[in-house]
DNA sequence: ATTTTACAAATTTTT
DNA sequence: TTTGTAAAAT
């Protein structure tokens, strides 16, 4: 133990030994804070001879979770960190809540709703209520619901707040409320809770009943949160409780990177700890040992500019490296070249490899260009983010039969899977169980499950596809109870319900794709079934699969074994992570900061601190880019540069501002040079760079996916080092996944050939060739 | 009941 | 520009 609190500075060592009362750590960018937290937990552990089951550690992604556990393991011992209690706010009171469920009338087996699951629901309710669609969005009312249930008001406290209605009426969605109770009826006969409600119920279950509160306080001694400056109320108001007995509550976080607050996360929660705790001693980790001085120095600057944070003071010892380079392109397509030229420069120059690069941006939709940069230039990348391999639909179709085999009062899933593959069901049938469980107030699968007595309520037959269909829920619901495990249901589930065999039918490219996704969750549920069994109290069970799968996400599921390759994400994605080189992208007015946020004060705070993380997250060197003009929208637009940009100190940039037209004359800056309106037109044709690039877009990496054990990140095909491959009919070929085959006809040609082939074990299949991993034999 | 066509919307999202 | 949803047509 000495030896690691020797590897600690004085702040890191005073924070880890400080073990007894309230704490906060504030934790500036690259200081360390991950290290501190694990030591703190082992120190806890082998020092202080404390059980990991009295440690409650609260991070904001599984995967920080993991890591974190894997680093305590490393110090202590791997059986001993196994039982620590580490997890997200959301899985660690999701098992708590499957515990105490029937408390607060809850299946133990509840379904977790996500957002698309709530987001449909809301649709329906807005129908049913016979409301304007075009008024009452989906997307709002969802965020609306959501920000209350974070606020911890139920629709029950809502009439306590005048100002809620007035806010309603204001918007011109009176109706709110009715639509927010029954949201909240919905979800509870359904026996599902959405994400917010894990926390809203965890505040419940804790504040009815004291008994439970005092077990979990008792449980958790010690208590940490990482993030701490992104947490909402409803998780401040679960930690209050918890801590409340022994108050050994530890916080770390750094308000300078708070980037949430717009999914409610409440700034004010470490602004004043110091207030709700004021015993609390307050550790500051202020040395940064991951950026050169000329990037810290720079992220400084930029901050300052903030009026609300905590006073600090981030330094560093390392070399002052180079200035930040800010680059201006005529247009986003210039600018993703211009990144990928970088790319290469540093990898033959510094050999850098490419996974030591990473390119990020304010927006998804910014991503475009920079494939198609990348893919040109045979750079191997990684997009993160983007839709995820659980949101894809034959994913969550699958999901919705095994969700259903659990729990039948899922309406969700239910609806979901009751018409497809298609049985006859339509719209108008659903809508009469639908009506029927609202006047009977009853779940629609008990309405499904007695159709018989609404016989004549429905069309001809209508009756008897409904009854054929609860039958095969049953069917699977008893396979579930004799205890068969996840992977032998799933596969029974697939391929009887028929939704296997209806994607089986399609060979289109992106039908064989949607086909093998299935195949790659087989695989994984087969995967953790065989982990389970392995492992000394493992539960292979269905119910322990689907509880495990509701909260991860993608950024979980991230892997660094393959071969390097350039990162792709939004800045907020990059949260936490750390590159040697940085190019931060569309650096214009109205995207970064972006337009859309910019209604006030707190929310251009919010976009600084969100560039603040950008800078932060760079080892080496930052590369700021923006353009002359950007197709948004498909429309073409002149922004400037982006304020932030002015925000920095000169001395800490050097700036790298080609002349392209008369355009820039005379501003050697070229800062708030006029983007006048009466320009010379410019002109229709796209420069041949963007035409080269048309042909080469597509679906581009996303169907290309080489997905190994669940790994739904999306990953290039470096085009430009793999010739596509032509095909001409009777030519044998052999393919990396469906091995060896013949060519039985051939397409179009070049890139966008399609080539049948018979594979000798495969089967027949139509393959896009600029996807297609095929070589061709002798 | 399914497929086609037309039209609107479009930031960030650890769970 | 793309993407998704709703009305219209088969």
């Amino acid at each position: 133990m000495e030896h690691i609190l020797g590897k600690l500075n004085l702040a890191q060592r005073e924070a880890v030994v400080h073990t007894k009362g309230p704490c906060m750590i504030i934790a500036g960018a690259g200081s360390g804070k991950t290290r501190v937290l694990t030591y703190r937990i082992a120190y806890l552990m082998e020092k202080e001879g404390v059980d990991p089951f009295n440690i409650l550690s609260l991070t904001f992604t599984n995967k920080a979770a993991r890591e974190m556990k894997h680093r305590v393991g490393v110090v202590v011992g791997n059986s001993e960190s196994q039982n620590l209690w580490m997890g997200t706010f959301h899985s660690v009171f999701a098992r708590i809540l499957r515990a105490e469920a029937s408390k607060i009338g809850y299946p133990s087996n509840f379904t977790i709703y996500d957002s698309e699951d709530a987001k449909k629901l809301i649709g329906n309710i807005v129908k049913e209520k016979g409301l304007d669609k075009d008024i009452y969005k989906t997307k709002t009312l969802a965020g609306r619901i959501s920000s209350l249930k974070n606020n911890l008001i139920t629709p029950k406290m809502y009439e306590r707040f005048p100002e809620l209605r007035e806010q309603d009426e204001q918007s011109q969605t009176p109706k709110f409320k009715e639509v927010y109770q029954t949201y909240c009826e919905r979800c509870f006969k359904s026996g599902a809770m959405d994400f917010d409600d894990l926390l809203l119920k965890t505040n419940e279950l804790l504040a009815t009943y004291p008994t439970v509160l005092a077990k979990y306080q008792d449980r958790f001694r010690y208590i940490m949160v990482d993030e701490y400056q992104d947490t909402n109320h409803s998780q401040y108001i679960i930690v209050k409780a918890l801590a409340s007995r022994f108050e050994n509550i530890c916080v770390v976080g750094d308000d300078a990177q708070s980037i949430y607050a717009f999914r409610g996360a409440n700034i004010r929660n470490i602004l004043n700890f110091q207030k709700d705790y004021p015993d609390a001693k307050t550790f500051k980790l202020e040395q940064n040992y991951r950026s050169t001085k000329n990037i810290v120095s720079a992220a400084n600057s930029l901050i300052a500019n903030n009026k609300n944070q905590l006073e600090k003071d981030v330094w560093t010892e390392n070399d002052s490296g180079e200035k930040i380079i800010v680059h201006k392109s005529l247009n986003e397509n210039q600018e993703a070249f211009y990144v990928a030229e970088r790319i290469i420069d540093f990898k033959n120059n510094q050999d850098a490899n490419f996974g030591q690069s990473a390119v990020l941006y304010r927006t998804n939709a910014q991503t475009r260009a920079l494939e198609e940069a990348l893919r040109k230039k045979g750079i191997p990348y990684r997009i993160y983010g983007g839709l995820s391999f659980y949101q894809r639909k034959e994913i969550k179709d699958l999901l919705a039969y095994l969700r259903l085999a659990i729990n039948q009062k899922d309406e969700e899933a239910f609806r979901r899977v009751i018409n497809y593959p298609a049985r006859g069901i339509g719209a108008t049938t659903i809508d009469k169980i639908v009506h029927l469980a609202n006047e009977r107030d009853q779940s629609i699968w008990e309405i499904a499950e007695n159709i018989q007595f609404f016989g004549n309520t429905f069309n001809r037959g209508a009756d008897i596809k409904i009854a054929n269909f609860v039958r095969k829920i049953e069917n699977y619901a008893n396979m579930v109870k004799s205890g068969l495990p996840a992977d032998e249901i799933a596969e029974e589930i697939a391929k009887n319900s028929g939704l296997m065999p209806e994607l089986a039918k399609d060979k289109t490219p992106e039908g064989v794709s949607r086909y093998e996704n299935l195949q790659e969750l087989m695989a994984s549920i087969k995967d953790f079934v065989e982990n389970q069994k392995n492992a000394e109290e493992g539960d292979p069970s269905l119910e322990n699969f689907l509880s495990e799968i509701a909260l991860i996400t993608d950024s979980d599921t991230q892997t660094d074994e393959d071969e390097p390759a350039v990162s792709l994400m939004t800045i907020h994605q990059a949260k936490g992570l750390e590159f040697p080189f940085v190019y931060i992208v569309g650096m214009e007015e109205n995207l970064f900061p972006n337009i859309m946020t910019l209604t006030s004060r707190a929310d251009l705070e919010e976009e600084r601190r969100l560039f603040y993380v950008a800078l932060t997250r760079a080892e080496k060197q930052v590369y700021l880019t923006y353009c002359q003009t950007r197709y948004r929208w498909g429309k073409l637009n002149a922004n400037e540069p982006s304020r932030f940009l002015d925000e920095i100190e000169d001395k800490y940039l050097q700036f790298e501002v080609p002349e392209f037209s008369p355009f820039d004359q005379g501003n050697p800056r070229l800062f708030g040079a006029p983007n006048s309106l009466d320009k010379p037109p410019l002109p229709k044709k796209k420069s041949m760079a963007a035409k080269n690039n048309e042909e080469q877009q597509g679906t581009g990496g996303a169907y290309a996916v080489n997905r190994k054990n669940l790994r739904p990140l999306t990953k290039s095909e470096p085009e430009g080092t793999k010739d596509t491959v032509t095909l001409k009919p009777n030519e044998r070929v052999i393919h990396e996944k469906f091995g060896r085959g013949l060519v039985i006809s051939v397409e179009g040609t070049g890139p966008n050939a399609k080539a049948t082939i018979r594979f000798e074990k495969a089967g027949e299949k139509t393959l896009l060739m600029k996807f297609a991993r095929v070589r061709k034999l002798g």
